[in-house]
Order: structure tokens, then C-alpha cells, then sequence
DNA sequence: CCCCGAGTTTACAGGGATTTACAACACCCG
DNA sequence: CGGGTGTTGTAAATCCCTGTAAACTCGGGG
């Protein structure tokens, strides 16, 4: 047994991950995913500056050929707006390429073809040395209801809430957004870990457990709303 | 270190250069110090620790490949004795060393044969990125849990925790994301030496050994939870 | 050659998670 | 209004994941 153990942190940290080539993207994300990562594609560049604006990615990985604006053009503008760490796939023998990355502030960069798992640890490797433990709150309270996503806990008032493992995931996902409707295809993918499919009910089945577990609402209504089509809701008071 | 700006060339940064061959140590080494490196090199890892011990690099050159001990080697007792950042040369495509070296600390790779002017631009790249790294501390506290990486001993509330070497291995990566869930892929890879396949129950088993070695929390649960289908997490009190 | 310890594989139990089934709704039309 | 269609609530059946003890494997001593 080789005792590979250096610190390697984060598991859970976003990436945003760019490439037109359809078919890489998806083997790369799934095992990225099954890593630990969370993980948002995007296949050209206009889509991915708009994503890497919502959704503020802990690091983004971006191919340097695209069609549209390229790679380094993507490079360039994620930099001009942060210190988002970046790295960027080429083509082997690319050297140009790389150097020129690399002097434009490139985190680090991989030859294509690469192994996820190269690509996984390299991505780790940056994270290690960039990422100051962004701010995950120890608590996050709704009324009486509070959080504490580290302990794995939910109290009502104070008293635990008793929650499986399926039920503390999704009721996490409603706290989090509490207020705001959360489509069932977060809710599966976050929550229960694969994609939505329609005639999953999975989700509903949870949710009701988990709505006979919380109080009701001074109106009498349960505080987990269903959202016709769209997702549920947590109701604050 | 001086400078810290972009781009600009880090005015005599010493570097320690480890290659068996000369011709190319030679290349190396005229290119770099007439980009302002300030080089030292030797040919095998005996005398490169030698060299690194008495003059303390910057940063250091090491090719996987050499006679007497491997630059694994070398990379290993850098590492053991401090947080000198250190850039691997490798063959072209051998990735399993470069996958071996990422996840022993190596900083960087860069694939033989390369110019000069590659290995001087990502030499920068690293100086430049590592200049504001945290050194890794001798102690990581979770609560009454401590763990001392560089002596591969756990302890809590003060007393050693008897564990074997792989549940040492799982339970370092549990406490290095604490309150975050590891998925079994990562703690497969890092902490077993493999990867991950779906019917290997070797996590569960030694997660299960690591459970009952580790006192209750003040709730009654174990301190360690697994979560389905995603992994396992250390919780906090 | 046997024993020992660590790691892995096997086996099985129990409890969640998912699927199924059906009733109750909401919504969309004419 | 009143089907028709599609969605949600929930109990019940089924499936499958994890916990764990125990058997097995493999190297190293003695």
C-alpha cells in the first residue's frame, strides 16, 4: 500500500469546466463529480463568462481552442475579474500556447488527452495552495429553524430534528434557499446525487416525510410548499 | 523573494537543477541564469539533497528519471523537510509518475524534452503563486482531535489514537475537510492508493474500524457519518 | 512452517431509499 | 362546467446501500 496521504483539502469545491468537445466534457465531469466536485459545463465561451459570473466558481477549467472567442479570450476576461484560479487544457505540443497562458496569469495547464484523475489532482493541487476555506457559515438560521450543515444536524427551537440522510440533504437544500422555490432537478442532482428524471418520485416522497417531521405553520399550512412544475419552497414565518 | 508583479521575471530566485543529463542540465542551466535565475545542479539525488540542504533554493528542478535514488525520492525528502515548492521533469506521457508526484506535492510538471523557455516561464508561474502560500502546519485541530501529519499520528483530547496505516491515511483526509463529505473516490485514491470501484466495501470497512476507535459525540452519533452515495464526513462538535 | 497483523473480501442483517400504486388536485382547453 | 392530462401526497412493497463480524490473503518474523 503506497501511503499517498498529503494534504489534499476540498472536496466539494465548484469548478466550471469549458470545452466544445461534447463527449470529453461529460466523461470529464462525471468523474469530477463522482470526486467530489461540483460541477458547471459550459461548451463556448460567451456561455461560460455568463455562468462564471453567476455562479463564482473556486476554480474554472478552459480549453484553449473553442470556437467563438478562444480560450485565452476567456482566460483573459475571467482574470480581468478576479483572482479565480484558471487552468487550461491544450493540445499536446501546444507549447505557445501554454507559455503564452502561463504568462497571462494561467494557474497551471494540461495536455490533451488527459486522464480525469490526472486532472482531478491537479485541480486539487491548485485548490490546496489557492483557496482560503471560502466562508461556509457554521450555522444558518430561518426563524426557529436552524442548520449546521458541519454536524450534520437540523434543530426545531432548539430540539433535533430527526432526519435521514436523504432527508437532511434536501432539507439543507431548502434552508439554504429558504423562501425561494428549488426546482427538483437541483433538489435531485445536489440532493440525492443523479440527474432528475420525470418519473422520479423520489423527491416527493422525502419531502413528505420531512414535512411530517417539521411543525406546521401558525396558519396551519406545512411549511414545505410544492411548487406546481417548478420545485418546492420552504416557507418562512 | 522580491517582486511579486505579473509576468515580470523574479530577479534572482535560486534554483536547484537535478538531471542526470548533462548536455540538457547545461542548456538549462545558461538559459535560466541568463533569465536572472541564480542555478545550482547536480546530476543524482544523493548530492541534490546535499546541494538542497546547504543552500536552501527557491525552488527546485527534479527529473524523474535518474540513477541511484528516483526523483520520486528526491521529491519525497524535499517534502519531509519543508514546503520548498518543486517542479518534476518527466518523460513525455509517463503520467503515472506525474500522478504520483501531484499527489506527493509536487508543484508542477513539465514534460521532456522542453525549451527553456517553457521551464522558465512556469518556474516564475510557481514562484509567483507560492509566495503567498500558506505553509502546511504541524497540527490541525478539529475539537479535542489533533492531527500531526509530518509524524502520521492522531490524537484526542491528548492521547494517541492507535490506528493502522490506512485508517490513518482515510482519517487524515476526513480531518483535512472536516464538516465536508469525501467521496469515496477521493479517500479511495488518496488515502488507499487506488481507484474507487463499486463493489470495493474497503472505505466502509476501515471507516467502520476508525468509528469505534473515536469517542461519541455529545449526541450519541458517531463522529463519523456516511452519506449516501456521495461518501463519508468527520463532523464537528 | 506457523503465527501475526494489516488489508481485503465475503456474507448477511437492517434500515433507508426508491418504486409502485392509487387517490387527490391543478390546469387547460372547448 | 367537465372531461382529459399531468402533477403531487402518501402508504406500502421492494430494492439496495451501509455496518459489521468473520473468513481469507499476503508478507514478515520467529
Amino acid at each position: 500500500m503506497p501511503e499517498i496521504a498529503n494534504n489534499i483539502p476540498t472536496a466539494s469545491a465548484s469548478v466550471l469546466l469549458v470545452d466544445d468537445d461534447v463527449e470529453l466534457v461529460t466523461l470529464l465531469r462525471d468523474y469530477l463529480a463522482s470526486d467530489g466536485f461540483n460541477v458547471t459545463v459550459a461548451h463556448e465561451g460567451e456561455s461560460a463568462l455568463r455562468l462564471f459570473a453567476a455562479q463564482a466558481p473556486d476554480i474554472a477549467v478552459v480549453d484553449v481552442m473553442m470556437p467563438g472567442f478562444s480560450g485565452i479570450e476567456v482566460l483573459r476576461r475571467i482574470r480581468s475579474r478576479g483572482s479565480t484560479p484558471v487552468l487550461m487544457l491544450t493540445a499536446r505540443g501546444d507549447d505557445e500556447s501554454r507559455i503564452l497562458g502561463l504568462e497571462l496569469g494561467a494557474d497551471d495547464y494540461v495536455a490533451k488527452p488527459c486522464t480525469p484523475r490526472e486532472l482531478s489532482a491537479r485541480l486539487r493541487a491548485i485548490l490546496r495552495r489557492t483557496l482560503v476555506r471560502s466562508t461556509t457559515p457554521d450555522s444558518v438560521c430561518i426563524g426557529d429553524l436552524a442548520l449546521y450543515s458541519a454536524q450534520r444536524r437540523i434543530a426545531w427551537a432548539g430540539q433535533d430534528v430527526q432526519l435521514t440522510n436523504a432527508e437532511f440533504n434536501l432539507l439543507e437544500l431548502l434552508i439554504q434557499n429558504a423562501g425561494q422555490v428549488v426546482s427538483k432537478n437541483l433538489l435531485s442532482e445536489q440532493g440525492l446525487g443523479r440527474p432528475f428524471q420525470r418519473y422520479d418520485r423520489s423527491i416527493d416522497v422525502h419531502l413528505s416525510s420531512i414535512r411530517h417531521k417539521l411543525p406546521l405553520l401558525p396558519d396551519g399550512r406545512p411549511r414545505i410548499q410544492a411548487v406546481l412544475r417548478k420545485g418546492y419552497q420552504l416557507l418562512t414565518d
